[in-house]
DNA sequence: GAAAAACAGATTGTCGACAATCTTACAAGA
DNA sequence: TCTTGTAAGATTGTCGACAATCTGTTTTTC
């Protein structure tokens, strides 16, 4: 018989779907950072009960993109100059991990996704389709992470995605204009496709700042006007056990 | 005014409270991992309704130490030699990470905070209190990721000392022994203190390697024994988007 | 008139009951 | 004997209603 690869059901619960509405949502930044979820128009508009769609919001809190305060609300999280420079300072070392870690693993099927990806971030770019571009570049970048065969690197690095998926299409959403135009990727696939680890690891790097400038820019000028809810978390010596 | 500095209001809901519980019955091991979680059983026993548990879960699962599959259940989930080996490797990078960006930032509260903690390990380590001393040496640990003034890099690392204090949890519990008696972390809160920042990243690695032999040969007996559920989940093209 | 107390409205947290689904056991048919 | 269909029981998913809490306003008191 024939060993035939059958993908997993899709999951049949409301809350299943409701998550992914409400990331969806929050990550395309139809629903504004700071905004409250109001549990009972939400639920009516879904045309589902209160119990999943507080369940799914209780997945989204602890994936990190909305945040909950007992008997005041749920929140989408607030985006900050520092939270972009946490999570890209962060995300440059698990990517340089990510690379050394598939570097091994690379094979055909590996070079025939990459070339996948590329070619779907070119196409969402053609049709200057911001959101979608976000979504494939952001895919494309994860290969690594899916390949290196380390489940708990992947994890962390979706848990990354989701914040700079949402701070790309704010950015975007700000800025209003169709996205470069160029194709920022080329160079990166052709070193992941290559023999010099060190150069592919180096370029993630770099590349990645080069987009990150701007958001960074665009973030702290956020912060200049809209001061609401402000206060720097200097760490601290946390509650002793 | 005199500033001082109020800790957080507790949270009131049972939710907050069954999350409290159901964390710390999995990381000491008194849920197995593989356990199914009856919803009905554990509501009756904790007095409470469902709704609450089930929300409390659905944060369990994100945090990553429980999984749940539609109209199945949910379990704690299973620890595999591959997890294990998969959370250190990433946990050597993110401690790299860590002690970099904290050690600008050490001062002398750092200093005592750091005494402190080394002084909760020793006390736990005289008193033979295994769960304890376990829970004591990650929070030692902990201490560079908190003071690294980086939200994400926090978040990633509780998430991965979760499953690292379950898997030492089981193990002890499995070797049933004392623990080793001797002072483990005196070289690392010496370099930490010291001046020699590529020092203390070079010992972090070392030090958490010496501690993982141990547990990784466990594991790999334990996978021996039990191949309830195995499945190797080698990477591949994942759905296309 | 200002501060404190009491009230009203809205929203979140929790509960008990019902519906949908899965598992198991058992019977029917090839 | 093996497969297929069916029914019973148990468990999860979902619903609508009630309780607890917060917020803002009004009333009372000094």
């Amino acid at each position: 018989m024939a060993t035939l690869d059958f993908s997993p059901i899709a999951d049949t619960t409301r809350r299943a779907e409701i998550v992914a509405l409400l990331r969806r949502a929050i990550l395309t930044g139809q629903l504004e950072p700071g905004q409250k979820l109001n549990e009972l128009r939400i639920s009516e508009q879904m045309r589902v009960s209160r119990a999943p769609l507080r369940e799914a919001m209780r997945e989204l809190v602890q994936e990190g993109i909305l945040t909950s305060i007992p008997y005041a609300g749920t929140f989408v999280i607030d985006v900050t100059a520092k939270d972009i420079d946490d999570a890209y300072s962060l995300n440059k070392v698990i990517d340089e991990f990510a690379i050394a870690r598939t570097w091994p693993l690379r094979d055909q099927r590996f070079f025939d996704e990459l070339d996948r990806r590329h070619a779907a971030v070119k196409q969402a770019t053609r049709e200057l389709d911001t959101t979608r571009q976000i979504e494939t570049a952001l895919q494309l970048h994860g290969l690594i992470h899916e390949w290196a065969d380390n489940s708990v690197l992947l994890e962390t690095w979706q848990r990354l995605t989701s914040r700079l998926q949402m701070y790309f299409a704010l950015h975007q959403r700000a800025r209003n204009e169709p996205v470069p135009a160029e194709d920022a990727h080329e160079t990166y696939v052709r070193l992941l496709k290559g023999s010099d680890m060190r150069a592919a690891q180096r370029h993630a790097k770099e590349h990645i700042d080069f987009d990150f400038e701007a958001l960074l820019a665009y973030a702290r000028g956020l912060e200049q006007r809209g001061s609401k809810g402000a206060g720097a978390n200097r760490a601290g010596p946390p509650e002793g056990g």
